[in-house]
DNA sequence: AGGACGGTAGTTTTT
DNA sequence: CTACCGTCCT
């Protein structure tokens, strides 16, 4: 492909960012403004133009989506073309190089990696072992302090006290760290750790990686934590050749070790940066970006960008004020319906975003309740269900015999009468004598014979040789069977299927999961053991999800960054929930919580509707609620105020605490009885025994129809389905005969 | 080893 | 309010 090919379609921001010369470049890409589009004809250019091997070049991403959207992306623009390129997650570059470089490091190169879960549990372990009180210190506490610590490449001994806490979590860090490496295992902030370390202090291997990768491109750059941008500092090292493109704006992962202020970093450490901005946006409407510019003005710390479309004004934002957030949740389903009925939106091009996950009830419900179709991204995650972790963890033990929590996991799974006590016990015992659990096991497999067998209890001892010797045997077939005939002869052994597949449809499932998991092991027969624990590990479930195009999009602000809809709703603007109440006496919290709300509004491509309520469900009862703080700052001209509650006196958001007290007052006046102003009882439309007809269900029976909450209720006996309970508002049903 | 009880906490989660 | 975890009891 020639260059004018490759540019034909870009605008100039974008020419001039694809184009642009050697050496350190910035791109800070709004949203919507074609960020991955730059990207990867960058990544082109630089191939088919300027003539760089792909050998050359590095491309790191912090999803596995993103890296396979660049990748399909540059191939179809420079097909064949990217053989040796190196392209993939922060996380799976560094697993590869530590991998090749294990010499350098305290673990060898089959190690195992360790997710939340499994990292937890040897929190636990050392919390007991350091006879620390869980109660006051949460081990899930912990590990998320010695996270940040890794994040920062802080060390247990680097720590500054300030705190008894901090002395607890130091100890606990230095424990953790030590039983991680005797298990021969990394966790995830160790494999960028290890590798940023590495680079740092092994100037052999630093050079060798940053002689090679002539040219460094880095997705989502605002998302780099201090280990990621150390390490990605000593690759360019050499070249000086690294491209970042990333937003500010859209950082909304400070909580977990991200650092936005990477991006000045970046300016002061690689003088003559190229800094290009891409404003741009060819996403949303013009109202939209104002709203959204009108958010983000109030942050400092940023490069002002000055979104631009050439789209048009478009809807205003629609500003929905509820009584109550079970009113909020039923507005947003009927609007969405409307869209979809009235105004042909495809259900697919609908999303509802929140805050937090546990706001998601109330709208499943009146969804189910409107049998509206819904899917709910990043709910139950494959790899986290028990019965998968249970097979990785057979696989992961016998790729690696020295992983204690795996053999913890899978010891006593199906049961072998080997409980805590013995396994206690056996661990205890094998850490005496500076070995692991593991290794103990497999000599008791000599039976009496072996020197440790007098040391383990009467009872115990037996079965834990039944278990090391299969364990054993095993080992053995570790180098003859492929992936998928072990994994398959371990389940049998042991009796997998029998222990769960009952006779109820989740023990199906269960075993319907177990065998995705042997269908992927088939996938990685040819790259072995090595190559799939790691992609087990690494690559999450996310496109595991079947798309389901007839369906509207539930899933928090945090999800929903890089994507986009056709119409948002953003539901529960109120304040204490966005911006949530943890971050409300933190000013950096603050704004990264008006960074998720930018993120949010961003995503809109023609409507956006917030919506908030004026009592909100807290943990007991019903709180009053202040609006968002955010909604002050859209203008109001862009706004449409579709509430139906209360007086607009103050400003128009609904109840806003200038006078608190009163208001407060006046609230529970509002409260009790529910409606001052009853409302007009609608007449039911439909009767029992009616004959009605529904758009996808068909025909059926109208069984019972009542006024619930002032909305009609309609039972109906579908002939296809069977029972539905409907609102016959939403529904949509047509009456064809009575009875 | 599994069920019943009680206490406690209750954001966001790319890998 | 509930969901989850740990503990205790059978």
């Amino acid at each position: 492909m020639n260059a004018m090919d490759l540019l034909k379609d870009l605008n100039p921001q974008q020419v001039k960012a694809v184009t642009t010369g050697t050496g350190p470049v910035l791109v800070l890409a709004g949203p919507g403004s074609g960020k991955t589009r730059v990207l990867t004809h960058r990544m082109a250019y630089l191939i088919s133009v300027m003539g760089i091997r792909p050998y050359n070049i590095l491309t790191v991403t912090f999803t596995n989506k993103a890296a396979r959207e660049i990748d399909k992306r540059v191939r179809n623009l420079i097909p064949n073309d990217l053989q040796g390129i190196l392209m993939g997650t922060f996380h799976s570059v560094c697993a590869r190089i530590l991998r090749y470089e294990a010499a350098h490091l305290p673990i060898t190169a089959n190690y195992v990696i360790y997710d939340d879960d499994d990292q937890l549990s040897v929190v636990k372990r050392s919390v007991r072992e350091l006879n620390i009180d869980e109660k006051l210190y949460k081990p899930s506490s912990i590990l998320n302090a010695i996270s940040l610590l890794k994040n920062d490449m802080i060390r247990p001994e680097q720590m500054t006290i300030k705190s008894y806490k901090d002395g607890v979590v130091q100890k606990v860090f230095d424990r953790y760290q030590q039983v991680l490496i005797s298990n021969n295992a990394v966790d995830f902030d160790d494999l960028l750790l290890y590798t940023a370390r590495l680079l740092e202090e092994a100037p052999e291997v630093r050079e060798k990686y940053a002689r090679r990768f002539e040219h460094i491109l880095v997705d989502e750059f605002q998302d780099t934590n201090i280990a990621q941008y150390t390490l990605l500092r000593h690759l360019a090292g050499e070249n000086h050749n690294i491209y970042v493109v990333g937003d500010e704006d859209q950082s909304i992962y400070r909580w977990r070790g991200a650092d936005y202020h990477n991006v000045e970093r970046f300016e002061a450490d690689f003088p003559g940066t190229t800094k290009i901005l891409l404003e741009q946006n060819y996403r949303s409407t013009q109202t939209v970006l104002d709203a959204a510019r009108a958010v983000i003005d109030r942050n400092r710390h940023r490069t002002p960008k000055a979104l631009f479309t050439e789209r048009g004004s478009g809807e205003k934002v629609h500003l929905y004020v509820a009584r109550d957030d079970r009113q909020e949740s039923e507005y947003i389903c009927q609007k969405a319906a409307e869209l979809i009925n009235k105004l042909r939106f495809k259900a697919g091009e609908i999303a509802i975003m929140y805050r937090t996950n546990a706001q998601s009830r109330l709208l499943e419900e009146a969804f189910i309740k409107a049998a509206m179709k819904y899917k709910l991204v990043g709910a139950q995650r494959f790899y986290g269900r028990r019965e998968v972790k249970d097979v990785i963890a057979y696989l992961r033990l016998v790729h690696n015999p020295s992983d204690e929590v795996s053999l913890a996991r899978v010891i006593n799974v199906p049961q072998r009468k080997i409980g805590d006590t013995t396994l206690q016990a056996l661990m205890e015992y094998a850490h005496q004598l500076g070995v692991n659990a593991g290794t103990i096991l497999l000599d008791l497999v000599q039976g009496p014979a072996s020197a440790h067998w007098q040391y383990m209890s009467k009872g115990g001892v037996n079965r834990l040789a039944d278990f090391g010797s299969r364990l054993q045997e095993w080992l053995e077939l570790k180098g003859t069977l492929t992936i998928t005939s072990l994994l398959q002869k371990m389940l049998e052994d042991v009796e997998y299927r029998q222990y769960i597949e009952d006779e109820t449809e989740e023990g199906q499932d269960r075993w319907g999961n177990v065998e995705e998991v042997l269908r992927l092991a088939y996938e990685y027969e040819q790259q072995g053991m090595d190559a799939f624990l790691e992609s087990l590990a690494l690559v999450g479930d996310q496109d595991t999800i079947p798309d389901a195009p007839e369906a509207v999009t539930m899933l928090t602000l945090h999800a929903a960054k890089g994507l986009e809809f056709g119409a948002v709703f953003i539901y529960g603007v109120d304040e204490k929930v966005l911006p949530h109440s943890r971050s409300l006496d933190d000013p950096e919290e603050l704004e990264e919580e008006r960074r998720l709300f930018y993120v949010g509004i961003t995503r809109a491509k023609d409507q956006l509707y917030l919506s908030r309520a004026e009592f909100r469900g807290g943990y007991g009862g019903m709180d009053t609620t202040d609006p968002s703080r955010f909604l002050e700052d859209i203008p109001r001209d862009l706004l449409k105020v579709e509430g139906q509650h209360r007086s607009y006196s103050s400003n128009g958001y609904g109840s806003y605490s200038r006078s608190n007290r009163q208001e407060k007052q006046e609230q529970y006046i509002w409260k009790s009885p529910p409606n001052t102003v009853p409302l007009k009882q609608p007449e039911l439309r439909y009767k029992a025994n009616t004959r009605v007809s529904h758009p996808s269900w068909g025909e059926g029976w109208v069984l019972e129809s009542r006024i619930m909450d002032g909305d009609e209720v309609v039972d109906v006996s579908f002939d296809s389905i069977g029972l539905k309970r409907l609102l016959a508002n939403l529904a949509g049903l047509t009456v064809i005969e009575k009875k």
